[in-house]
DNA sequence: GCCGGCGGTAAGTCATAGCTTACGGTTAGC
DNA sequence: GCTAACCGTAAGCTATGACTTACCGCCGGC
């Protein structure tokens, strides 16, 4: 349906979720990124790679570098369906809490 | 800083996200979560309990029976740490489309 | 033109996580 | 008390994916 479920499993990686989090705060380079990690130049690429085929972040050429950026098109997606979630299951706890009382009426909401 | 880290790491999983999907809609037992899953009851069993301990379910006892749902207050962490996500990741992308647009300084470190 | 920095890709290794079967514990019903 | 259903846990296997090193292409500076 969505790609917001290949969002969440990109997100799934804790190296991934540090990528993102650098990310949010503005575009970086490859190097850059990786000197702040514990893992190799490539490593952070591939994790980059992963990132951008889902679209959660863009890259753009700038002169030698190549600069990443989340891309908050993407995020929004995946911020929506986080939403949704949240909507179905706040209804669906509301109508368990009452059936564990016993039927009683709406205690309020 | 929060467990939301953890929190997208377990929903990670495409098996967790199912679950995740499915209990949003209600309370379920296990055992007929297993039977709309390509996976074995113990397997749910397994992904339950992950779910759990990062916050993102509940437990509770009804007859021979054991009721997961998911928790809406770990679903609101979660649901804040993608908005905290949401807001940096805005405003860098704005500065940096006013960044490409007119004086183009050193972006990045 | 040559050289140096930057970064993507290939190939290979290794740990981990997800799955299975088997077993034990608990609860309800007869 | 015995049985059956439901579920969690243990043990073990296997595939996947995260990481490394090595290599190559690209762009800018001198």
């Amino acid at each position: 349906m969505t790609n917001a479920s290949e969002m969440l499993t990109a997100l799934g990686d804790p190296t991934r979720q540090a990528i993102f989090d650098r990310l949010s705060d503005g575009p970086q380079p490859v190097g850059v990124l990786a000197e702040g990690l514990p893992v190799s130049r490539p490593a952070v690429s591939q994790h980059l790679k992963v990132l951008r085929d889902v679209g959660l972040v863009v890259d753009r050429q700038a002169g030698t570098r190549r600069l990443y950026q989340v891309d908050p098109a993407g995020l929004a997606i995946l911020r929506t369906h986080l939403d949704r979630f949240w909507e179905r299951s706040l209804a669906a706890f509301q109508q368990a809490a009452e059936q564990q009382k016993g039927g009683q009426d709406d205690p309020g909401s």
